[in-house]
DNA sequence: GTATAAACCTAAACACCGTAGGCAACCGAT
DNA sequence: ATCGGTTGCCTACGGTGTTTAGGTTTATAC
């Protein structure tokens, strides 16, 4: 019986692209041992259990939005950085939909004090930085954020919109302009900085 | 044999109860059929499958919900009756979490096109009513209005906020704040109604 | 009482999860 | 190259869950 040279990279890496492939659900430690030609029972070499794997599956795509929200944010400042931080997540969501269902179950603390989580918050913080945010009240900035951004995912992904993408679209506009505009008037800052007036 | 006096309703209103006691994952038809001292395969009588039960769950809950924001807005208007309208979406995931976690599944075509689906959104509606908004921007306005709310509720639900209760109702009314004045500037409509100003 | 429909059961097949112990492959030291 | 120890893979097993098919029992209508 040869080797099949697996680790634990090597089988969240599966994982993720079992996630996305035939989604979220399809995650199993069966599934994924079909893939590497082993028995369910070989697996557990390198993974604690199920759960294991999608901690690691989860923390693996919060890395790569990281990554993708670094480069859709370079160079731009105030709503356009914003922009390319909402866009960021939506182009996430969108390639990788497994990965992006993933980030969406709840989180074990290990996960929420990740390295990749830290670096998903402090890019946040740096786009937040533009709207000149008192430092108290920058928790509650990021949240609203992310919470806006991940919701309007969630609904778009459900199919409550139904198949209309051109209205879809609007809406997004929509939000990252309230998103802007929030922020802006954040009290105790968010003097307007006026690089894009939003006029309608 | 004695019946059970078994119905759909009887074992949907059981799985509500579950997953609110439980867990949303808890809910299986196996753990339905030890609830009503029956063996699994008795429940088909009654349900199609386990899909079906947790569609069951979803519409209940969307009804709950409904009835829920209908109480709260009642007889208030403007940021009043958004604040009613999103506390009273924090309120029903507090009292219910197993029920507002079947919430956060992906909906099936039935359940988006349901009546108790329609009532939530009627009742958005009527909130966004005193925000003057024109007719083609009132879905954008809707969506934005429901994936902030829900968004919020499960970053808090998820644990990314910590045991940070007092910072969480802080970033809750920030963003009650938010969304009123998005919906107070949205494009095309939005007058201010000074009924509440926000000077921070 | 009888006939019928519906509700319950058993049996079975299938899928998944994870543990324990055994065997084979691999690696490092000599 | 050989040997010993470690690690990775397997089998076997016990447990949970899902659903279908067919049989038995209960309840209802006439």
């Amino acid at each position: 019986m040869m080797r099949a040279n697996l680790s634990q990279e090597a089988v969240i890496l599966a994982a993720a692209e079992l996630a996305d492939q035939q989604g979220f659900e399809a995650v199993t430690v069966s599934a994924l041992a079909r893939r590497f030609d082993v028995k369910p029972a070989s697996l557990y070499s390198h993974v604690r259990d199920r759960a294991a794997v999608l901690d690691g599956l989860h923390e693996l795509a919060l890395g790569e939005l990281a990554a993708l929200i670094a480069e859709e944010t370079a160079g731009r400042s105030g709503r356009d950085a914003l922009a390319g931080l909402a866009g960021a997540h939506r182009r996430y969501a969108r390639e990788h939909p497994g990965r992006w269902a993933a980030m969406q179950q709840p989180a074990r603390e290990q996960t929420v004090r990740s390295g990749e989580a830290a670096r998903v918050v402090t890019l946040i913080w740096a786009v937040l930085r533009a709207y000149d945010l008192p430092d108290d009240e920058l928790v509650h900035a990021t949240r609203l954020v992310g919470a806006t951004i991940n919701g309007f995912l969630a609904l778009e992904r459900s199919g409550s919109f139904g198949h209309r993408t051109d209205s879809a679209a609007l809406s997004w506009e929509r939000a990252v302009d309230a998103l802007d505009l929030a922020l802006r008037a954040w009290p105790g800052g968010g003097t307007s900085l006026s690089r894009k007036t939003t006029s309608a």
